[in-house]
DNA sequence: GACTCGTGGGC
DNA sequence: TGCCCAAGAGT
């Protein structure tokens, strides 16, 4: 019978093969970050997590140094109005993330006497830490072994080991017991895996332009055995932004952020021009805490 | 699961 | 030039 050639999907690696030459080459490559250096400790770490979220190292650089000048320690943030974290946080986006902050400070104060907690559940338990941010905190900071999975670790994966281009729009449970079976027995090799994983998703493995020449496991990766075959189905949803209320909120709280004090509806009024849009953007902002409505139509960052 | 939630830079 | 993407969390 004639052998037909189709396609095989190639076997994937044995974790082994992949975490050898990963990790050697993190220590060749792994950039001089602030985070990662002793000095910073958990809660620069943990900073460092929620700055980065949704947010590209290159801007969140700045406002960190900024940040743990300010407030080296969680007691020193939790001691300030929420304003002041907003104000803080500047153009990095999702503001939000400031007051979560802000609030794992005064959690953390409260419950954990002024410590970073480096138990897994407890983290968990912070505003504004999910199983992503839970996982690095522990991982990063206290060594511990976790699956970090991220969209850089989640990309590494799909490609190294699944053979496909782009993991799922979703994190699935799949992927979970994946990235657990791919983690390296050993604590503090586990831990190292998980920056070092995450390293050469963000520097090499991309989401597009992939440098497969400079990969240390380009000879591993099944994706890349397999021809590297483009992403099948739906395309991930794309995230429109003019016109949005995000777009509104975001020039709303630009005006709040750089008065040092109330301003009137009309400073805010002149920022949007559809005043349906403008006053939801507004309600919404209040209703999430992140601007504080006064007498007199008067409003400025909450206060407490 | 699907959506919302900012901002800016690279291609 | 527009589109895509960036260390997610919460509802």
């Amino acid at each position: 019978m004639t052998a037909i050639e189709t396609p095989e999907a190639a076997p994937a690696p044995s974790p082994d093969r992949l975490h050898t030459p990963v990790l050697a080459w993190f220590d060749q490559h792994a950039r001089d970050l602030p985070w990662r250096r002793p000095e910073a400790g958990a809660w620069g770490v943990m900073v460092s997590e929620f700055m980065l979220q949704q947010t590209p190292v290159s801007r969140v650089l700045p406002v960190y140094e900024q940040w743990l000048a300010r407030w080296p320690r969680p007691a020193a943030l939790a001691a300030e109005a929420p304003g002041e974290a907003v104000r803080a946080w500047g153009r990095l986006g999702y503001p939000r993330r400031a007051l979560r902050l802000h609030g794992a400070a005064v959690a953390i104060t409260e419950r954990h006497g002024g410590d970073v907690p480096s138990d897994h559940a407890q983290l968990l338990a912070l505003p504004g830490i999910g199983e992503y941010t839970a996982a690095a905190v522990a991982s990063f900071a206290y060594g511990q072994r976790h699956a970090v999975l991220d969209t850089n670790v989640r990309r590494v994966i799909a490609r190294a080991v699944t053979g496909v281009q782009y993991p799922p729009n979703a994190t699935t449970a799949a992927e979970r017991r994946l990235a657990r079976a791919l983690l390296p027995d050993d604590e503090a090799r586990a831990a190292r895996w998980a920056a070092a994983s995450m390293e050469l998703g963000a520097l090499v493995c991309t989401a597009r332009n992939e440098d497969c020449g400079r990969c240390p496991i380009a000879r591993e990766c099944a994706w890349r055995l397999a021809g590297k075959p483009a992403h099948e189905g739906p395309a991930r949803r794309g995230q429109t932004y003019a016109g949005t209320d995000r777009q509104v909120r975001g020039k709303l709280l630009a005006v709040l952020r750089e008065a040092h004090g109330p301003v009137p509806q009309a400073a805010l009024d002149a920022v949007w021009h559809e005043p349906v849009q403008r006053a939801r953007a507004l309600d919404g902002l209040v209703a999430d805490g992140l601007v504080e409505p006064l007498d007199g139509g008067r409003y400025r960052l909450p206060s407490a």
